[in-house]
DNA sequence: ACATCTCAGAAGTAT
DNA sequence: ACTTCTGAGATGTGT
């Protein structure tokens, strides 16, 4: 990539090929950041890795006259509270704890944002390798037998069960999916120290602000955010190292709690929530878990009961939210809210920081006490937003014909599953997009040759034994793809290689994910600065296919009197794979099918992209995404009908869960200067879009 | 076809 | 020992 003049540059890539000297690492699910680990290279302390909040107040006071005696009081008065440090404290001022004054970058100048989605990443990666291992645990491939689809259904559509219970119990059936892949990516992390925050932590957390949404308990977990992946409440108790780094706090108090939606759309008591210690749903739904709510409560009522008579006792939970309020020390609160998606089942959204009000004891059913703590929202915090929870539930096309500033009803005439509108509420009369025939399938120009079809797999109606599997072996024995949510791709690679028609398989194989079109309900808008964006109604799971870049196929040479055509997409997919070193040596392990795939990849050289994607004036939605320099999506080669690379084709992909309605992104993956004008001059355009870690110039 | 219910299995933390 | 989440299969409901 020498001659940064050649004007052929200019265009999009992917953009691993930009930043590819320095960096080793992949620029998709990097497991780790070596960046604290000193010269010696021991073990990474981990509270090196810890943003430290400002302190508090209690601990720059050194004298530690008397340590927590017996001192406890019962009575919940707010306004004196006294430390053990002697000196008096307005509890209410937690004012060095308000998000503003949170570290924006790490020890390293790496934006906290970009850490939390780094880890998301990895844990993400994680998880979807699990998923993998438990769908072949489940198909069982071997033995002989490839799978008889039990006689039931033939296997159509994505939904891809277990091959079910084959009727007799013989002890070698293929066990149902159990395994809980999060938590065993959760074990993982853990134990090569890629959470983020493995310190408690009180207050806010860096780059995570009010409104984040968690898709699982576990994510949260693995941010160290919420510690546990099932209790309701995250406190710091008394053991080992705790006491050291929380002296001069009375231990334990809450850090965070977990409540199930029980506001769910009622955002104005949301500054207001009582909690019922633990375990404390009291719904009102049918009576099997209403009796089953009894026996938890009596449970717990015994244990309060207990600490009714015994002073201060052995819930300790409920004793913690107490020393909260004593001590005046804010908790994080995270609402669940169900989710009606079929991606998701449950959706967990930051509300900020609560104070512990007040508490009191209720009869509960079984005749017990029970504890009740009312927190209150602390002030200065951004407002809530469960609106875009509820905006999810807003199925229906219905919902289209309200949009504000609808200007297009179907960008797509009805081409893709589904239909595409556009809305427009920025420019004064609003327009709409034009100037684009809309095509749903690549147009291939006249001189340039697709390669014919490549040999196919042997596979029937699904592939799943990837043993057998000739496409599972040229991806490098594994399918890419779990079926999982009708298929994600496990992580970036050089290329994929799908199932394509030479293929015994059907259509809803699992390795031809990205060939079923558009899953997601897209919206093209208008913004504020950036002309047209896209962004979706639906929640995108990570590693979900997206959209491909549709537009004509053209030689890259004979493009290049088109100056102005910002809508040009390079196929580099060549580069990609010999620019990084790593992958380089994993083609080695795939093998080429012989012939018209061995001329693509031996006779290019390493000048530039010989063939592109022009989707200026023919093209699919994905010509108006815009380009991040912090994306959400990833660009991803991809072979499915021949095998020839410098024609792959270029699949967006979900890099990270993402909710509805955020724009979507990819990196153009522009080198700098490269972009040069009619007057041989270099051009430049500045980037606008928002990204903490922005470069701040497109081009 | 879709919604709701039930059940088993999961593993780190605090005692 | 305690926590109460998650996914899949089973059962229920509506056209």
């Amino acid at each position: 990539m020498g001659e940064l003049n050649d004007s052929a540059a200019h265009r999009r890539v992917s953009p691993r090929l930009q930043n590819v000297p320095a960096e080793k690492r992949p620029f998709y699910g990097s497991p780790k950041r070596m960046a604290d680990e000193t010269k010696d290279g021991v073990i990474r302390t981990k509270k090196t890795k810890v943003a430290k909040p400002p302190k508090p107040p209690v601990q720059s006071s050194k004298p530690e006259a008397e340590p927590s005696k017996g001192e406890v009081t019962m009575e919940s008065s707010e306004s004196k509270v006294t430390l053990e440090s002697g000196e008096s404290k307005d509890c209410v001022d937690w004012s060095w704890y308000t998000a503003a004054d949170l570290p924006l970058t790490d020890e390293n100048g790496v934006s906290y944002t970009a850490r939390v989605r780094e880890t998301l990443r990895a844990f993400n990666l994680h998880y979807l390798h699990h998923v993998q291992e438990e769908e072949k645990r489940c198909c069982k491939p071997e033995n002989g037998s490839p799978i008889k689809s039990p006689s039931k259904k033939p296997p159509k559509g994505p939904s891809m069960s277990p091959s079910k219970k084959t009727d007799k119990k013989n002890d070698d059936e293929p066990k149902k999916q159990s395994k809980r892949p999060d938590l065993k990516a959760l074990s993982e992390m853990l134990k090569e120290n890629q959470i983020l925050f493995p310190e408690k932590q009180i207050g806010h957390l860096p780059g995570i602000a009010v409104g984040h949404q968690f898709y699982s308990r576990a994510e949260m977990v693995a941010l160290g955010f919420h510690s546990h992946w099932l209790n309701g409440i995250d406190f710091v108790g008394e053991s080992k190292g705790k006491v050291e780094k929380f002296r001069g706090y009375k231990l334990p108090f809450a850090l965070t709690i977990v409540v199930s939606g029980q506001y769910e759309d009622d955002v104005d008591n949301a500054e207001e929530i009582v909690y019922t210690g633990q375990g404390g749903n009291d719904l009102l739904g049918n009576k099997q878990q209403i009796a089953d709510q009894v026996m938890k409560r009596g449970n717990l009522a015994l244990k309060v009961r207990h600490l009714e008579t015994d002073i201060c006792a052995s819930s300790v939970d409920n004793l913690a939210l107490k020393n909260n309020m004593d001590q005046g020390i804010p908790v994080r609160v995270v609402r669940g809210h169900d989710c009606v998606n079929s991606y998701t089942s449950k959706v967990y959204t930051y509300d900020g920081l609560y104070k512990v009000n007040n508490y009191w004891a209720e009869k509960g059913v079984a005749g017990f006490t029970v504890f009740k703590y009312r927190l209150k929202r602390l002030p200065g915090q951004d407002s809530l937003r469960s609106k875009q929870v509820n905006f999810v539930r807003a199925r229906g096309s219905k919902v289209q014909a309200e949009l504000p500033g609808l200007v297009c009803k179907d960008i797509c005439n009805g081409l893709e599953n589904i239909c595409i509108p556009a809305t427009n509420v920025i420019d004064k009369p609003p327009i709409a997009p034009e100037g684009l025939k809309y095509i749903n399938s690549i147009i291939v120009e006249k001189d340039v040759n697709i390669p014919p079809n490549a040999p196919g797999c042997s596979c029937k109606g699904n592939c799943t034994n990837p043993l057998t599997c000739s496409c599972a072996q040229l991806n490098g024995g594994d399918f890419p793809y779990v079926s999982k949510d009708g298929g994600r791709l496990i992580e970036a690679k050089a290329v994929v290689f799908e199932c394509g028609p030479n293929c015994g398989c059907g259509p809803g194989c699992v390795n031809r994910s990205s060939q079923r079109g558009m899953k997601h309900r897209l919206e093209v808008f208008r913004t504020d600065y950036k002309g047209w964006g896209v962004r979706s109604w639906d929640f995108i799971p990570s590693g979900a296919p997206v959209c491909e870049y549709i537009g004509v196929l053209r030689k890259t040479d004979e493009v290049d009197s088109l100056l102005g055509n910002e809508y040009i997409f390079e196929i580099d997919c060549w580069h990609t794979m010999h620019g990084i070193g790593s992958r380089e040596k994993r083609m080695c392990d795939v093998t080429i099918p012989n012939g018209d795939a061995e001329s693509g990849f031996s006779k290019l050289s390493e000048s530039e992209p010989e063939f592109c994607i022009d989707a200026a004036s023919h093209g699919n939605v994905t010509r108006y995404i815009n380009h991040s320099c912090e994306p959400n999506l990833f660009v991803q080669c991809v072979l499915s009908s021949h095998h020839d690379v410098r024609l792959a084709r270029i699949v967006l992909f979900a890099a990270d869960n993402i909710p509805p309605l955020q724009e979507l992104s990819y990196d153009y993956g522009y080198e700098l200067d490269s972009v040069v004008g009619l007057d041989g001059k270099i051009k430049q355009l500045a980037c606008h879009c928002g990204a903490v870690g922005c470069r701040k110039r497109l081009y």
